[in-house]
DNA sequence: TTGACATGAAACCTGACGGTGTCATAATAG
DNA sequence: CTATTATGACACCGTCAGGTTTCATGTCAA
Protein backbone atom coordinates (compact mmCIF):
# COMPACT_ATOMS: atom_id res chain seq x y z
CA UNK A 1 0.00 0.00 0.00
CA UNK A 2 1.62 3.11 -1.25
CA UNK A 3 4.84 1.72 0.10
CA UNK A 4 7.30 4.52 -0.39
CA UNK A 5 10.27 2.40 -1.37
CA UNK A 6 11.40 4.36 -4.37
CA UNK A 7 14.54 2.87 -5.83
CA UNK A 8 15.01 6.15 -7.58
CA UNK A 9 14.76 9.43 -5.79
CA UNK A 10 13.82 12.72 -7.35
CA UNK A 11 17.39 13.94 -7.53
CA UNK A 12 18.44 10.99 -9.56
CA UNK A 13 15.34 11.07 -11.69
CA UNK A 14 15.87 14.59 -12.90
CA UNK A 15 19.60 14.13 -13.39
CA UNK A 16 19.06 12.82 -16.88
CA UNK A 17 18.32 15.39 -19.62
CA UNK A 18 16.02 13.01 -21.44
CA UNK A 19 14.00 12.56 -18.31
CA UNK A 20 13.72 16.30 -17.83
CA UNK A 21 12.47 16.66 -21.38
CA UNK A 22 10.03 13.89 -20.68
CA UNK A 23 8.62 15.81 -17.75
CA UNK A 24 8.29 18.91 -19.82
CA UNK A 25 6.49 17.05 -22.54
CA UNK A 26 4.01 15.60 -20.10
CA UNK A 27 3.63 18.80 -18.22
CA UNK A 28 -0.03 19.26 -18.97
CA UNK A 29 -1.05 16.57 -21.38
CA UNK A 30 -1.39 12.88 -20.97
CA UNK A 31 0.35 10.76 -23.58
CA UNK A 32 0.82 7.12 -24.47
CA UNK A 33 4.31 5.70 -24.76
CA UNK A 34 4.48 5.47 -28.52
CA UNK A 35 3.41 9.05 -28.97
CA UNK A 36 5.94 10.13 -26.40
CA UNK A 37 8.78 8.21 -27.93
CA UNK A 38 8.10 9.92 -31.21
CA UNK A 39 9.62 13.02 -29.70
CA UNK A 40 12.89 11.37 -28.82
CA UNK A 41 15.76 10.04 -30.87
CA UNK A 42 15.77 6.71 -29.16
CA UNK A 43 13.80 3.51 -29.13
CA UNK A 44 10.40 3.24 -27.58
CA UNK A 45 11.76 0.78 -25.05
CA UNK A 46 14.37 3.25 -23.91
CA UNK A 47 11.73 5.90 -23.38
CA UNK A 48 9.64 3.39 -21.53
CA UNK A 49 12.51 2.74 -19.18
CA UNK A 50 12.93 6.40 -18.50
CA UNK A 51 9.24 6.66 -17.79
CA UNK A 52 9.56 3.81 -15.39
CA UNK A 53 12.26 5.63 -13.52
CA UNK A 54 10.19 8.78 -13.38
CA UNK A 55 7.21 6.82 -12.18
CA UNK A 56 9.42 5.20 -9.63
CA UNK A 57 10.29 8.60 -8.28
CA UNK A 58 6.64 9.54 -8.33
CA UNK A 59 7.11 12.19 -10.98
CA UNK A 60 4.76 10.67 -13.53
CA UNK A 61 1.68 8.59 -13.17
CA UNK A 62 0.47 5.84 -15.46
CA UNK A 63 -3.08 5.20 -16.50
CA UNK A 64 -4.04 2.26 -18.63
CA UNK A 65 -6.54 3.11 -21.32
CA UNK A 66 -7.40 0.20 -23.48
CA UNK A 67 -4.23 -1.15 -24.91
CA UNK A 68 -2.20 1.90 -24.25
CA UNK A 69 -0.64 3.32 -21.14
CA UNK A 70 -0.88 7.03 -20.77
CA UNK A 71 1.54 8.98 -18.69
CA UNK A 72 1.12 12.33 -17.10
CA UNK A 73 3.17 14.59 -14.91
CA UNK A 74 2.91 14.35 -11.17
CA UNK A 75 4.79 17.36 -9.85
CA UNK A 76 4.40 16.81 -6.13
CA UNK A 77 7.72 15.06 -5.55
CA UNK A 78 9.44 18.17 -6.78
CA UNK A 79 8.57 19.66 -3.45
CA UNK A 80 11.37 17.69 -1.92
CA UNK A 81 13.71 19.34 -4.36
CA UNK A 82 12.27 22.72 -3.56
CA UNK A 83 12.79 22.18 0.11
CA UNK A 84 16.33 21.03 -0.42
CA UNK A 85 16.99 24.09 -2.51
CA UNK A 86 15.44 26.46 -0.05
CA UNK A 87 18.03 25.44 2.48
CA UNK A 88 20.76 26.90 0.30
CA UNK A 89 18.86 29.97 -0.65
CA UNK A 90 20.07 31.99 2.25
CA UNK A 91 23.62 31.19 1.34
CA UNK A 92 23.54 32.59 -2.09
CA UNK A 93 21.61 35.53 -0.86
CA UNK A 94 24.73 36.50 1.00
CA UNK A 95 26.72 37.10 -2.09
CA UNK A 96 24.09 37.76 -4.64
CA UNK A 97 21.86 40.73 -4.91
CA UNK A 98 21.45 42.16 -8.34
CA UNK A 99 21.67 38.78 -10.02
CA UNK A 100 19.15 37.31 -7.68
CA UNK A 101 16.67 40.03 -8.23
CA UNK A 102 17.09 39.68 -11.94
CA UNK A 103 16.15 36.05 -11.75
CA UNK A 104 13.43 36.41 -9.19
CA UNK A 105 11.81 38.98 -11.38
CA UNK A 106 10.91 36.38 -13.94
CA UNK A 107 9.59 33.73 -11.65
CA UNK A 108 6.37 35.07 -10.21
CA UNK A 109 4.56 35.52 -13.50
CA UNK A 110 5.18 32.62 -15.79
CA UNK A 111 8.84 32.82 -16.43
CA UNK A 112 9.67 29.63 -18.22
CA UNK A 113 10.29 30.65 -21.75
CA UNK A 114 13.89 31.31 -21.03
CA UNK A 115 14.90 27.71 -21.19
CA UNK A 116 18.54 28.54 -21.62
CA UNK A 117 18.99 31.00 -18.83
CA UNK A 118 22.70 31.51 -18.92
CA UNK A 119 24.22 32.38 -15.63
CA UNK A 120 27.55 34.03 -15.40
CA UNK A 121 29.83 31.09 -14.77
CA UNK A 122 32.90 33.11 -13.97
CA UNK A 123 31.66 35.28 -11.21
CA UNK A 124 34.82 37.04 -10.11
CA UNK B 1 40.87 28.10 -18.50
CA UNK B 2 37.47 29.26 -17.37
CA UNK B 3 36.38 26.59 -19.76
CA UNK B 4 32.65 27.00 -20.14
CA UNK B 5 32.27 23.36 -21.03
CA UNK B 6 31.23 21.75 -17.80
CA UNK B 7 31.11 18.04 -18.29
CA UNK B 8 28.87 17.84 -15.28
CA UNK B 9 25.82 20.00 -14.89
CA UNK B 10 24.16 20.91 -11.63
CA UNK B 11 21.46 18.29 -11.99
CA UNK B 12 23.96 15.54 -12.32
CA UNK B 13 26.17 16.92 -9.59
CA UNK B 14 23.49 16.88 -6.94
CA UNK B 15 22.18 13.50 -7.99
CA UNK B 16 24.66 11.75 -5.75
CA UNK B 17 23.88 11.66 -2.01
CA UNK B 18 27.53 11.90 -1.09
CA UNK B 19 27.85 15.02 -3.15
CA UNK B 20 24.82 16.56 -1.47
CA UNK B 21 26.36 15.84 1.92
CA UNK B 22 29.55 17.38 0.68
CA UNK B 23 27.72 20.57 -0.17
CA UNK B 24 26.09 20.64 3.20
CA UNK B 25 29.39 20.17 4.95
CA UNK B 26 30.96 23.02 3.05
CA UNK B 27 27.93 25.20 3.38
CA UNK B 28 29.61 27.89 5.38
CA UNK B 29 33.07 26.73 6.18
CA UNK B 30 36.07 26.19 4.03
CA UNK B 31 37.82 22.86 4.41
CA UNK B 32 40.81 21.01 3.03
CA UNK B 33 40.35 17.65 1.40
CA UNK B 34 41.74 15.52 4.20
CA UNK B 35 39.52 17.15 6.78
CA UNK B 36 36.54 16.71 4.52
CA UNK B 37 37.21 13.08 3.82
CA UNK B 38 37.30 12.45 7.54
CA UNK B 39 33.54 12.87 7.49
CA UNK B 40 32.93 10.21 4.91
CA UNK B 41 33.27 6.45 4.94
CA UNK B 42 35.35 6.36 1.82
CA UNK B 43 38.86 7.06 0.70
CA UNK B 44 40.27 10.53 0.37
CA UNK B 45 40.68 9.97 -3.33
CA UNK B 46 37.02 9.19 -3.74
CA UNK B 47 36.04 12.35 -1.92
CA UNK B 48 38.46 14.28 -4.02
CA UNK B 49 36.79 13.01 -7.14
CA UNK B 50 33.39 14.03 -5.89
CA UNK B 51 34.76 17.45 -5.16
CA UNK B 52 36.09 17.60 -8.65
CA UNK B 53 32.66 16.91 -10.04
CA UNK B 54 31.11 19.55 -7.82
CA UNK B 55 33.77 22.03 -8.86
CA UNK B 56 33.10 21.06 -12.42
CA UNK B 57 29.49 22.04 -11.96
CA UNK B 58 30.58 25.23 -10.27
CA UNK B 59 29.10 24.26 -6.93
CA UNK B 60 32.33 24.42 -4.98
CA UNK B 61 35.40 26.53 -5.37
CA UNK B 62 38.97 25.59 -4.60
CA UNK B 63 41.56 27.78 -2.98
CA UNK B 64 45.12 26.67 -2.53
CA UNK B 65 46.54 27.57 0.84
CA UNK B 66 50.06 26.36 1.31
CA UNK B 67 50.10 22.67 0.64
CA UNK B 68 46.43 22.20 1.12
CA UNK B 69 43.46 22.91 -1.10
CA UNK B 70 40.46 24.29 0.65
CA UNK B 71 37.01 23.90 -0.76
CA UNK B 72 33.99 25.99 -0.12
CA UNK B 73 30.41 26.11 -1.31
CA UNK B 74 29.52 28.18 -4.31
CA UNK B 75 25.72 28.22 -4.37
CA UNK B 76 25.16 30.31 -7.47
CA UNK B 77 24.71 27.41 -9.89
CA UNK B 78 21.77 26.30 -7.81
CA UNK B 79 19.91 29.17 -9.36
CA UNK B 80 19.60 27.16 -12.52
CA UNK B 81 17.93 24.48 -10.48
CA UNK B 82 15.65 27.00 -8.88
CA UNK B 83 14.59 28.37 -12.21
CA UNK B 84 13.96 24.90 -13.54
CA UNK B 85 11.86 24.16 -10.51
CA UNK B 86 9.92 27.35 -10.65
CA UNK B 87 8.60 26.32 -14.03
CA UNK B 88 6.80 23.40 -12.45
CA UNK B 89 5.61 25.28 -9.45
CA UNK B 90 2.44 26.47 -11.06
CA UNK B 91 1.59 22.93 -11.99
CA UNK B 92 1.63 21.56 -8.53
CA UNK B 93 -0.16 24.59 -7.29
CA UNK B 94 -3.12 23.44 -9.33
CA UNK B 95 -3.70 20.38 -7.26
CA UNK B 96 -2.14 21.35 -4.03
CA UNK B 97 -3.36 23.82 -1.54
CA UNK B 98 -3.33 22.70 2.04
CA UNK B 99 -0.34 20.53 1.48
CA UNK B 100 1.56 23.33 -0.11
CA UNK B 101 0.86 25.70 2.69
CA UNK B 102 1.95 23.10 5.17
CA UNK B 103 5.27 22.72 3.50
CA UNK B 104 5.77 26.37 2.82
CA UNK B 105 5.27 27.00 6.49
CA UNK B 106 8.49 25.24 7.33
CA UNK B 107 10.69 26.74 4.72
CA UNK B 108 11.24 30.26 5.96
CA UNK B 109 13.05 29.18 9.09
CA UNK B 110 15.52 26.43 8.38
CA UNK B 111 13.26 23.51 7.76
CA UNK B 112 15.17 20.57 6.36
CA UNK B 113 14.55 17.84 8.87
CA UNK B 114 11.35 16.49 7.38
CA UNK B 115 12.89 14.34 4.73
CA UNK B 116 9.91 12.07 4.26
CA UNK B 117 7.02 14.29 3.33
CA UNK B 118 4.32 11.90 2.27
CA UNK B 119 2.04 13.16 -0.41
CA UNK B 120 -1.40 11.89 -1.30
CA UNK B 121 -0.70 9.78 -4.33
CA UNK B 122 -4.15 9.73 -5.84
CA UNK B 123 -5.13 13.31 -6.22
CA UNK B 124 -8.41 12.97 -8.03
C1' DT C 1 -10.38 -16.24 -35.13
C1' DT C 2 -6.79 -13.81 -37.03
C1' DG C 3 -3.86 -10.05 -37.41
C1' DA C 4 -2.11 -5.58 -36.32
C1' DC C 5 -0.94 -2.45 -32.67
C1' DA C 6 0.82 -0.88 -27.86
C1' DT C 7 3.42 -2.05 -24.37
C1' DG C 8 6.38 -4.30 -20.95
C1' DA C 9 9.97 -7.70 -19.93
C1' DA C 10 14.31 -9.93 -20.73
C1' DA C 11 18.91 -10.54 -22.44
C1' DC C 12 22.68 -8.17 -23.86
C1' DC C 13 26.36 -4.46 -24.83
C1' DT C 14 28.98 -0.45 -23.71
C1' DG C 15 30.54 3.45 -21.31
C1' DA C 16 30.40 6.11 -17.30
C1' DC C 17 30.40 6.14 -12.28
C1' DG C 18 31.91 5.24 -7.69
C1' DG C 19 35.26 3.16 -5.43
C1' DT C 20 40.18 1.43 -4.45
C1' DG C 21 45.34 1.63 -4.14
C1' DT C 22 49.72 3.53 -5.58
C1' DC C 23 52.75 7.09 -6.94
C1' DA C 24 54.71 11.77 -7.97
C1' DT C 25 54.98 16.33 -6.40
C1' DA C 26 54.74 20.54 -3.66
C1' DA C 27 55.05 22.56 0.82
C1' DT C 28 56.17 22.50 5.70
C1' DA C 29 58.89 20.87 9.78
C1' DG C 30 63.38 19.54 11.92
C1' DC D 1 68.86 18.32 3.25
C1' DT D 2 65.51 15.03 4.74
C1' DA D 3 61.23 13.39 6.40
C1' DT D 4 56.45 14.14 6.62
C1' DT D 5 52.12 15.84 5.15
C1' DA D 6 48.46 17.19 1.67
C1' DT D 7 47.01 16.54 -2.54
C1' DG D 8 46.20 15.34 -7.40
C1' DA D 9 47.01 12.12 -11.14
C1' DC D 10 46.82 7.36 -12.67
C1' DA D 11 45.66 2.70 -13.41
C1' DC D 12 42.46 -0.49 -12.37
C1' DC D 13 37.99 -2.77 -11.12
C1' DG D 14 33.03 -3.95 -10.30
C1' DT D 15 28.55 -2.21 -10.91
C1' DC D 16 24.99 0.20 -12.90
C1' DA D 17 22.68 3.24 -16.19
C1' DG D 18 21.30 4.03 -20.82
C1' DG D 19 20.75 2.08 -24.98
C1' DT D 20 19.53 -1.73 -28.35
C1' DT D 21 16.98 -5.88 -30.08
C1' DT D 22 13.88 -9.58 -29.51
C1' DC D 23 9.94 -11.80 -27.52
C1' DA D 24 5.46 -12.37 -25.01
C1' DT D 25 1.14 -10.54 -23.80
C1' DG D 26 -3.05 -7.95 -24.06
C1' DT D 27 -6.29 -5.15 -26.70
C1' DC D 28 -8.63 -3.53 -30.76
C1' DA D 29 -10.34 -4.27 -35.54
C1' DA D 30 -11.98 -7.22 -39.49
Amino acid sequence: MAAPSPKHDVFQAIADPTRRSLLQLLVDREMPVTAISGHFPMSRTAVSKHLRILADAGLVKERKVGRETRYRLEPEPLLELKRWLSFYERYWENKMSALKRYVEAEEPSSGAERAAGRLGEDGD
